[in-house]
Order: C-alpha cells, then sequence, then structure tokens
DNA sequence: GACAAAACAGGACAACCGGTCTGTTTTAGA
DNA sequence: TCTAAAACAGACCGGTTGTCCTGTTTTGTC
C-alpha cells in the first residue's frame, strides 16, 4: 500500500544516465499517488512531469498517452495494492472471516496511524473512470472480479474443512467487498476511520453463524476524527 | 432518481422571456446528469451550456463559479435524490431491515430495466471531490450523515416496539449504507446489477437474528449482464 | 569502432477551459 | 411612464492541457 518514491538521480549537463526501468518506475510512483489523491482528469501531465523529475519526451517514450499511463496504473499498481492488501493477508488466515477481520483492523489502524484517509485506490479510480472509457472499465472491473474471487475460494476452503457450510461463497465475497469498499468512501468522505470498525463490528454481530444470541451489551465504539493535513507530490 | 430534463423554450429573435427558475432548473438538470455521467472535472461549461441552451451570461449570472454550481447540484440534487430514494421509503417501512430490503430491491429492478448502471450521485461525486475541496466534503459528508441517522433511527423505532434489541443503530446504519455504497460501485463497474442482490442476500441471510440455522439449500441467484448503451446529453 | 535502435531532451502547438467583461433586454415597482 | 435592478447575450482573454515533433545522447550488438 505504502508507494515508495524513488529520488532522481542528479546529473549533471553532458553527462546522462539512461535508466529505463527507474523512470519509469518513478512516473508510475508519482502518477499513483496523483491519481489516487486528486484523481485522474485533476492529475495534469505537467505536475506529474515535474513531480517526477522528467521530460515530456521521457514520459512520451514510456507512456504514449494519458490514457495509457493510467492504465499501466491500474494494470500494474492498483491491481498490486488490493493483491497485497487484502488477497495475501485473506489467503494467509485462518479462515475467511478472520481474514477480512484482520484486513479491516489493519486498514483502520494504518488510517488512525497516518491520521487521513485517502480511500481505496480501486473504488476511486473507479467511479473516475468505468463510465469514462471501456478498456478503464474492463481493467478495473477485472480486479474488483479477482477480488471477490479470492474471497469466495477462502470460503470455499473453509467448507471443505467442515466450516461455513450455510455460506453462499459469492454472496459472501461480495458482501465483504462491498462493505469494505462503501466504509472506505465514507471514512474518506468523513476523514473518520471510525466507520470502518462500525462495518466490521456490524458484519460480525450479525453475520457470525453463533453470534446472533449473545448480544446484549454492546461495547461503545470510539469515534475518532482524523485532523491532520495531507499533502500529496 | 429520475431527472425530468426540461427542453428549452423556442425563442425567436428580437422576442425573449426572462425565466429565472426555469433556467436555473435546466441548467440544475444537465449539470446532474452530466456530473453524474462523466465526472465534475470531465464536465466542462460549454458542453453544460449547449445542453441546457443558455449562454455564458445566463450561467454566470445564476453560477459565478463551476465550485458554485456542483455545490448547488450536491446541496439540492444529490441530497434530494438520497432522501427520495433511501430515507422516504426507509421511514415508510415497516422495520428497518425490511425498509432496506425494499430500497435494495427496487434499486436493483430499477437497474435491471434501464439496462445501465450509473451509479449513485452521492458516492460518484464524493470519490472525485471529497479530496479536492472542504466546502464539497462537507456538503457530502452531511448528506451521508443524514443518511445514516435516518437508517440508526428507524432501528430505534424498531427499539422502541421491542424488536432489534441486539442490534447496535450506529453500526447497523454504517453496515446498510457501506453496503449499498459499496455494491453500487461494483454494480457501476461490472455494469452488472446482480451484486446488489448478492449482497442483498448475504445481508439478511446472516443479519437476521433467528436465520442462521435455518440455511442449507441456497437457491441459486441469477445474473443479469447489462448490455444496453446509454448517452447522456 | 560502426551503426541502428532505444532512451531522452525540450520546444511548439492547437484545442480547450473557466472566468470576466461589456452591452442589451426584460421586468418589477413607484 | 420612468427607472433601477435583475436577467440574459455573446464576445473575449489568459492560462492550461495533452500531444506531437525534431533533435541529441546513450546503449547494445556485430
Amino acid at each position: 500500500m505504502s508507494a515508495e518514491i524513488t529520488a532522481r538521480p542528479k546529473v549533471r549537463p553532458g553527462k546522462r544516465t539512461n535508466d529505463p526501468e527507474g523512470l519509469r518506475k518513478r512516473v508510475l510512483d508519482v502518477a499513483e499517488a496523483s491519481f489516487q489523491a486528486r484523481g485522474y482528469h485533476a492529475s495534469s501531465l505537467g505536475d506529474l512531469m515535474a513531480a517526477a523529475g522528467v521530460t515530456g519526451g521521457a514520459l512520451h517514450h514510456h507512456f504514449p498517452t494519458k490514457k495509457a499511463l493510467a492504465l499501466a496504473v491500474i494494470e500494474e499498481r492498483v491491481a498490486a495494492a488490493v493483491e497485497e492488501t487484502w488477497i495475501a493477508p485473506l489467503q494467509a488466515a485462518g479462515s475467511a472471516r478472520e481474514g477480512v477481520r484482520s484486513v479491516f483492523e489493519a486498514v483502520a489502524t494504518e488510517l488512525e496511524q497516518q491520521g487521513f484517509v485517502r480511500g481505496c485506490p480501486l473504488n476511486n479510480l473507479a467511479h473516475e473512470l468505468s463510465l469514462a472509457d471501456p478498456d478503464f472499465r474492463a481493467a478495473l472491473a477485472a480486479i474488483f472480479s479477482a477480488w471477490r474471487e479470492a474471497i469466495a475460494d477462502k470460503i470455499r476452503a473453509d467448507q471443505q474443512a467442515g466450516r461455513e457450510q450455510d455460506t453462499d461463497p459469492q454472496r459472501f465475497a461480495a458482501l465483504a467487498a462491498a462493505t469494505y469498499s462503501g466504509a472506505m468512501s465514507m471514512a474518506k468522505t468523513a476523514q473518520d476511520s471510525g466507520v470502518l470498525r462500525d462495518c466490521l463490528n456490524a458484519l460480525e454481530q450479525g453475520a457470525s453463524p453463533a453470534s446472533s444470541s449473545k448480544g446484549g451489551a454492546i461495547a461503545k465504539r470510539r469515534r475518532r476524527v482524523l485532523l491532520r493535513q495531507h499533502r500529496v507530490v
């Protein structure tokens, strides 16, 4: 989830060192951060070039159009972020519900630490670009699909171990992904990560097959409003 | 939810009829539709003027800046859409869960009929504008807040009638709103409204206090991919 | 070292955007 | 009817955007 921005190597005039992969990585780093923070349309190539320390010619060489750049960000960076944040931890968890829970809590904790909610990269771009271009939509839909499939697969693994017999994998996956997406959306707008924990608690209270009867005393949730400033690029 | 686009009155040169409210409404109609379909940054004032049949002078007279126009769309149209689509039906329902269910189904049915998923107006603008401007963020957060509060209030009403004793109103509201937002997000990206029904089913299967034990045979959901084209303005 | 391709530099440009400005027409009130 | 404000028309402008183009430098290969 954290993008390590690589610094531009200082170069004195007359001496130049070609570094295609490094330059490409630098551009993608900057583009990923800016697309997330300001969105696609609000990010100008001029700003990205300045932030990455890259000339127009170099940028055009690696990414012929702005659309190509965004497509690369989606397919390489956004997909990787979902993989890293969601899919890998989920697969490593003891069960699907446990995995979902740990992801929610990890993200909530991270947001509280950094004091600012930038939102889910996938959802941010999906809302802005899904209807704008078929290629964008297809790329984003594929990531959503892989995400949900990973959750469903984990439920199926649970089922093969004798658990979750009454759970429909696809439906559970849809609910988990939707809840996360929506919670991040509200957390971003309210700049308050507490919604994530609210949703997680509600999800676990109602969704766990044996927890329905022992409610009663509900721990008062804590609300933490995030106030710290942020600045990107 | 449906925006009735008012046609521009034909005017022969030399004769003009002032219609401040009508013109304002026409501009808001077009802006609401375009902001939802293409987003804020991708909607140019020139396009909006042409679509609404309005000159620059007239537009500037009613909305000094583009931001002012967007703020009006948010505060008047988006808030009204949430009220109409969610809050009113919810308050009219027999219970909170019943209300949530009926809203989900109504929206899913509507999407299937129109054959295209444009997404939730609130979420669409929230993602693009929440981080762009504090005024935008505040206006959008207020709508989210009112939405969740209405759901929580309905739970509280249920509780006063002796039901939902184990349900935390705030958490339930957060979960319902988040699930809807996230489901609409995925439905928009996939152009498939089936996710809404998946989420609703998962929500009801797990969240209803007495339904946990009687699962077993789960009805196979139907998936319907939407293919029809759309064109706005 | 020759050479072609890749990598990069940097300017140019046309289209477009949002906002402003001046001027005209309509409308309401006295 | 007179008048002032509101409502509207339409041209205009500075700045920005994404893209393209022509060169120059570096790099791998024979």
